[in-house]
DNA sequence: AATATATCCTACAAAACCTATAGGAAAATA
DNA sequence: TATTTTCCTATAGGTTTTGTAGGATATATT
């Protein structure tokens, strides 16, 4: 399941997408159109901008905006930033591979295939998707 | 992220399925053969026999059985029964749907559309693949 | 009948993770 | 100087996951 840090923050990029100039857009203004709690919103506007998705401007007149063209923002990027890995298990992802504590024989463990073939199918929608696709 | 619920659960079909015979196998084997704590399995082979897939038997020369043929026995439904939903939002699920708290039109949103993308092919991957696929 | 084996069932505890809040520092504007 | 807004850390509260405990029930063997 998606987290709601991920929800929102996808959420966030697409409300700063669909604006008309490259103004900054205070928190408080995102988070009342999309009916986000403030301070949380803020925490991941803050991920965002130090992963490079988003600059920002202080004071008055201030808030965030998108650095990049929505068209060069990959929404598997996106979605590793915030959720994490795309793979439903840690062996099965690229990554953020990390080896099973159980599993003897990870090349022909059953459940590592079928979850990779789900990760591989995943990834090519997710990697097929920038933002600019996904708005409107 | 899958649940060591889920990926032990799924162990323990493909163990069974792997058998020669159908004579029934205790928890304390398939645990030690899988690395899992009987009793953590045991609850989750619990599970899978009040969901129709595994038979038991009492006492000495018990344990469990498939009751059914692995090729019967479809990934998508022991998915939904052990993890749950298959979408990654309440709002994309069919079998598990739930309305967002957030979400002013569901109908237009972006993140609801990548997902059901998303899950449209999880689903076909799953529902292609049976116990019997997966085995070996 | 007694003993050993193995599932059945409920409750609970520990750990991990997610969601959200608090509070103040820093910077920009007016 | 006052106001606005981001920046940053810590932490609280809740939920979910993972695993344990203990006894009840059923079966097979001796």
């Amino acid at each position: 399941m998606l987290s709601k840090k991920t929800k929102y923050g996808i959420k966030a990029l697409t409300f700063l997408a669909r604006q008309e100039n490259q103004n900054p857009v205070p928190i408080s203004e995102i988070a009342k159109a999309e009916h986000i709690s403030v301070k949380f919103l803020e925490s991941i506007l803050l991920v965002l901008k130090h992963s490079g998705f988003l600059g920002s401007k202080k004071g008055k007149g201030g808030g965030y905006y998108l650095i990049k063209d929505p068209k060069n923002i990959n929404m598997a990027t996106v979605y590793r930033i915030l959720e994490g890995p795309i793979a439903l298990l840690p062996c099965a992802s690229h990554n953020f591979y990390e080896k099973c504590d159980d599993c003897v024989d990870e090349i022909t463990c059953s459940v590592r295939r079928l979850m990779m073939e789900i990760r591989d199918n995943t990834l090519i929608i997710l990697e097929n998707n920038s933002l600019a696709d996904i708005v409107f």
